[in-house]
DNA sequence: TAGTGGTCTAGACCACGGA
DNA sequence: CCGTGGTCTAGACCACTAA
């Protein structure tokens, strides 16, 4: 026949239409800047509106955009870095770091819980809340577990929950010697508490980080921290932190 | 009236569905087995398939489900643990390092990746590929940026591209003194040429690792890992590995 | 109240894998 | 070839925000 047939892979519309919009937000747009509502885009590329709403969501997932139900899509600014791996041999709650205690109750925990932290099946455990903010930006929630025998006296202490637990069963933990740390970073998706807490929507894509402090051989606490996957770059750094301006990802290839 | 408003907050429905059937994979499913197609999943829960795939997508996100064109939905196996901050003060190629070279190339940059290098514009950059297999799975894909400048005595080798000269750029930097290094993570959606290597579809979400390797002052290599977020959990221990058997992010709340 | 993004439907066709 | 998941459509209604 006389037809060319060049497309032999024909491309997905909404993929097309992703990289058409990234590089318009690249040239025609800047930071902070509101994109036109999705039924107009739709309509301007001729195309539903449930596969321009796919292709906005992967440059939601990239952290080129910003949705909010009922104001609008963003262009969002780069993502910030959030230092994670650094301050070796230091306890959660010592001087000057970057989580602030919201809240602790104390009781029998979670199987899953229970099992990474070795403790027995009815052993009390600490669960102190607190909510992490970086350049005025709420960034990240999370729950430290610490089981009552990592923290033996805090007998002086009567409140039973909230703030004031929280900062004591910190304040007990500085007591013990790190011995050691290791973490895990892993994609999640936030539940209802984190979301509320983080300003998303349920279901949102969280990173996950998982750390398990040692002291005196055995799990001492146990970490479990949701930053929010869109707008934080989580740095591990054993040398200066030296930012890196630009992401070599995205523009590769 | 006399009817009842308990549910003061609707929940979604792919939201109540993915809940249902998260319980259901815990309880009824093991590893491997294969779910009912789609169509029947939907006409079972009394919903539109594209309101059950919504639940099943952030199931394979959250690395419960795998899914595959032509194929099925499985269940996944719990995720990998990859280690990805040990060895300390190691350039990428020294021996018992987890990748496997595929592919050089030398030639001028893209502007992103010459920034992070701080380099100059026309400085020409060998990029290696490499590639990481994981407990028989391939788990990543790799690009080491590496300046002509960090690996002088390059001379003697007259292959221009492909694996042997991967091989000699590797071997060269080992001359270097390792000064430190830094790591950040973040997520993204895979490109065409990670997708295809890492055997998903384009725009599958990925965690970004982005290492820089400093030697003599200056940013001596720098790499771009792409990880599969769905089958990976990465592992930074300082202290020795120990696995998390099960994830305490998943059960609580 | 008007306009936004979020959810949901009931279809259709396509690309891929295996028999 | 058939059955699977992947893409796409053209609507509808809902939840939220700001004026």
């Amino acid at each position: 026949m006389g037809t060319t047939q060049l497309e032999s892979v024909p491309e997905p519309k909404y993929w097309h239409l992703k990289t058409v919009l990234s590089e318009a937000l690249d040239s025609e747009f800047s930071v902070g800047e509101i994109l036109p509502n999705e039924r107009d885009l739709a309509a301007r590329f001729g195309v539903a509106r449930a596969t321009l709403r796919q292709a906005l969501e992967q440059l939601e997932l990239e952290g080129r955009l910003q949705r909010r139900r009922g104001v609008g899509t963003t262009v969002a600014p780069p993502r910030m870095g959030v230092a994670v791996g650094t301050e070796l041999h230091v306890w959660p709650g010592a001087p000057g770091d970057a989580w602030q205690p919201v809240d602790c109750v104390t009781e029998v925990p979670a199987a899953a819980v229970a099992a990474a932290l070795e403790t027995g099946a009815d052993e009390p455990v600490h669960t102190v809340r607190r909510s992490r903010v970086t350049h005025g930006q709420r960034v990240a929630a999370e729950l430290l577990h610490i089981p009552a025998a990592s923290v033996p006296d805090l007998s002086g202490i009567d409140a039973p929950a909230g703030v004031a637990r929280a900062r004591a069963v910190l304040r007990e933990l500085q007591r013990l010697e790190l011995e050691g740390r290791d973490s895990a970073v892993e994609l999640g998706s936030a539940r209802a508490d984190d979301a509320k807490e983080l300003d998303r929507l349920p279901g949102a894509p969280v990173l996950v980080v998982t750390t398990r402090y040692l002291a005196a051989g055995r799990t001492a606490a146990l970490s479990v921290a949701t930053y929010r996957a869109d707008t934080c770059r989580l740095t591990f750094g054993d040398s200066g932190n030296v930012e890196i301006h630009e992401d070599p990802h995205r523009h590769a290839s």
